[in-house]
DNA sequence: AAGGCCGCCAACCGCAAAACG
DNA sequence: GCGTTTTGCGGTTGGCGGCCT
């Protein structure tokens, strides 16, 4: 007997969401704060499985999402990590906290992944050589003890991934504009915060009994003004996030009914950054040393053999 | 101008892991 | 320890818009 669909309820929408129905998620998590999916439509009336309530929020509503091109440093970034960790998005996403794991695989799947065929090619054409021999060979021939090593390894990686966000951050708040960032970085969420504080206020002229006052005002303080992003960000019940942690991708500390402060990841215990590994240097001095011009020949360069001896005694 | 084709991306689905009782 | 519930992840799909013929 399996377990039964989430959505197996009839009148669950299906589709597209409304600005309404966003404006009703984003709302509602204001004010509970994100988690307890299961309760989301239920105490929304919104027609939608909990799943769905989830994904609208993790990949589109949350605060932090930066929309639009990617930069070349995230581009080369993702065909590092993609390299690294094979189709694991989510892992690669950590290294990425203003995208999602969605937004990344799409990435991928629609132009990194002919990038990198049309590289290949051309580089077979001259030579022979291939442009990924990590992601091309390196799972067939991982061997258990490889295989649990090179787990041992992403765990490290994500630890890690949280430390150097952390130092990133504090260098960007000494250096508001760093040139790594590109152009979309002004704008972080305006495709969708944006739009829906538009939204917002029109929808409480409108309908200015049906809304709770709190939730929406605080949530048109969120990022009406993207540009103020680095300030506080108000949460729920009285959470304070600075504005570059919900951009890193952190969630608040949840407050439970009893008013107990509780952790919610325990990855966010992680006191002092650790030294960089060989992968985060490898990474970094990579991206630093090719700065994005028009030849791809740096992508082809990737000292990707170094990398596998990570998985080797 | 109209129809077909193609690319992009938001959303869905199924499975697995984690959390909970 | 075990069964159930919830959450997270990755693959895939469907709809929409732009481009081409």
């Amino acid at each position: 007997m399996g377990r039964p669909p989430c959505c197996e309820k009839e009148g669950v929408k299906k589709g597209p969401w409304t600005p309404e129905e966003d404006i009703i998620l984003v709302s509602y998590i204001q004010e509970h704060g994100p988690g307890n999916w299961r309760a989301v439509p239920t105490n929304t009336g919104l027609m939608r499985c909990s799943k769905s309530c989830r994904l609208r929020w993790t990949n589109y509503l949350r605060p932090g999402i930066k929309r639009g091109n990617f930069t070349d440093q995230e581009e080369k970034l993702i065909i590092h990590l993609q390299a690294l960790l094979g189709n694991r998005w989510a892992a690669i996403a950590s290294y990425l906290p203003e995208r999602t794991d969605n937004d990344i695989k799409n990435y991928w799947n629609t132009h990194l992944k002919k990038k990198l065929k049309k590289l290949q090619l051309s580089g077979e054409d001259g030579g022979g050589r291939t442009v990924n021999p990590i992601s091309n060979n390196h799972h067939q021939s991982f061997s258990k003890g490889q295989w649990e090593r090179r787990l041992q390894t992403d765990i490290h990686m994500a630890k890690q991934a949280l430390s150097e966000a952390l130092s990133l951050d504090t260098m960007n708040l000494r250096s508001p504009s760093p040139p790594s960032l590109g152009p979309a970085n002004a704008c972080t969420y305006a495709s969708s915060t944006e739009n829906i504080s538009r939204l917002l206020e029109n929808w409480m002229k409108s309908t200015p009994k049906s809304r709770s006052r709190t939730s929406l005002g605080s949530m048109s303080n969120v990022c009406s003004d993207s540009t103020t992003m680095e300030s506080t960000t108000p949460t729920p019940a009285g959470q304070i996030m600075t504005s570059s942690a919900v951009q890193l991708g952190f969630r608040p500390a949840k407050i439970e009914p009893n008013g107990v402060l509780k952790e919610e990841s325990k990855e966010s215990s992680v006191v002092a950054p650790p030294p960089l590994s060989f992968i985060e240097n490898w990474l970094f001095d990579d991206l630093s040393v090719g700065n994005g011009g028009d030849d791809h020949q740096d992508l082809v360069d990737l000292p990707l053999s170094d990398a596998s001896e990570l998985f080797q005694d």
